[in-house]
DNA sequence: ACCTGAACACCGTTCAAGT
DNA sequence: ACCTGAACACCGTTCAAGT
């Protein structure tokens, strides 16, 4: 019998370090330690080595936060459900994103900075191609992907950076009730506009908020048509 | 002759310190040094002091950074002119941030991460108040400002970011060869779209197409009246 | 090839002591 | 009231030495 082909590294130890070990447990501790609390020392005795282990893998932190955001984003791009039309994938995959980003807030604030990542790219490319099955002129493809875009990751982060803010105990209405509070308390002089819409927020639904924004950046779309 | 009424610090000496003073600091120490280049140290160094000190006028570094990005962004609202239409004015105003975002990349990694801070506020207070302007309808003015702000930020943030890729002495065109020819690059079956936009992108100036973006966004609050 | 962990060169922030 | 600067409690990253 002849012996096995084997891939690289195909008979380590199972508790051996590997890239995708590494992005797990820093995924890990993103989400019950928050950003602050990924060290390469905490991360190191997670995976019961030292700190100096983690760069046979890694090149370094940016790169470790990039590719923990490019798993997550990969994770939630697959789940997201097959759609009828255009419109509704792209709802789907935006709905696909903020679920993503309020489930691991630290992907927003990486996400919503420039200059775009894999990850960010993968939620590029896949509102891109339902961005041309709607029929869009070429020349004005990237135009629409990239409002669409924007606007997801923005809100999304927007929405699970609030969330940050207060214990999980305090619930959302009491949430709108503070910020509602806070941006009536600016300057009237300064500020009208904002105190204005302060008071429907106290009664706003952050996804059917989220969706509202989406179509009207389709109707934008439509309309250029 | 009575004395005259004095303000709090008025009789101080002229190499005091202040939190303005601590502010404008900060904005030349990031304009010259980037982002890392803030540090407690080097800020104490120029203004003569121990990095101590600077904790009398200022609770940390995050209400730091949020000063001078509300510092920054303030100076640029001012300098926008008056339109005759609220959709003149929103371009004003795009552009204003935009140019902002551009000659101090870091303000816009202080924006594009939520929550919103005063900085932000002043521009949603801004574009809101056009919005308000065109006649939406007040349950629809939030989502109009906001998708208009996301997109704002967004793109002028990412536009700084890929600035900050490249020595300043290359230039523009030979830039966006490099990015496209980089998302080229990319695996032709996960990336059709991206790759055929890339191709585009070679030949794009970043101004128009911003702009193209915002009328988009115009376009879809049209529609939706 | 991969892992170890001490060491280097930093950080933000605090605080007793000064004026 | 405001400033000083040493000290504390950390960081990311490197690298000689091991297996």
């Amino acid at each position: 019998m002849a012996k096995p082909t084997r891939k690289r590294g195909a008979d380590r130890r199972d508790d051996a370090l590997s890239r995708d070990r590494v992005v797990e447990a820093a995924i890990a501790l993103l989400d019950t330690e928050g950003e602050h609390g990924l060290t390469f020392r905490a991360l190191a005795a997670r995976l019961a080595t030292g700190p100096g282990a983690i760069y046979w893998h890694i090149a370094n932190k940016r790169e470790l936060l990039a590719a923990a955001s490019d798993a997550v984003v990969a994770r939630a791009m697959a789940g997201v459900a097959g759609h009828a039309t255009p419109r509704k994938a792209i709802r789907g995959i935006a709905v696909g994103v903020f679920e993503a980003i309020d489930a691991h807030p630290w992907v927003g604030a990486q996400l919503s900075r420039g200059p775009w990542q894999t990850a960010t790219l993968q939620i590029f490319e896949r509102i891109g191609r339902q961005v041309q099955a709607l029929g869009v002129a070429p020349a004005a493809q990237f135009t629409a992907a990239s409002a669409l875009v924007n606007y997801i990751v923005g809100v999304s982060d927007q929405n699970a950076a609030n969330g940050r803010w207060f214990e999980p105990a305090v619930d959302r209405a009491e949430f709108l009730e503070t910020v509602s509070a806070q941006w009536k308390g600016l300057d009237p002089h300064a500020y009208p506009f904002t105190r204005a819409v302060a008071t429907q927020l106290r009664k706003h639904d952050d996804r059917v908020e989220f969706l509202a924004g989406i179509d009207l950046i389709l109707a934008g779309i439509a309309a250029a048509r």
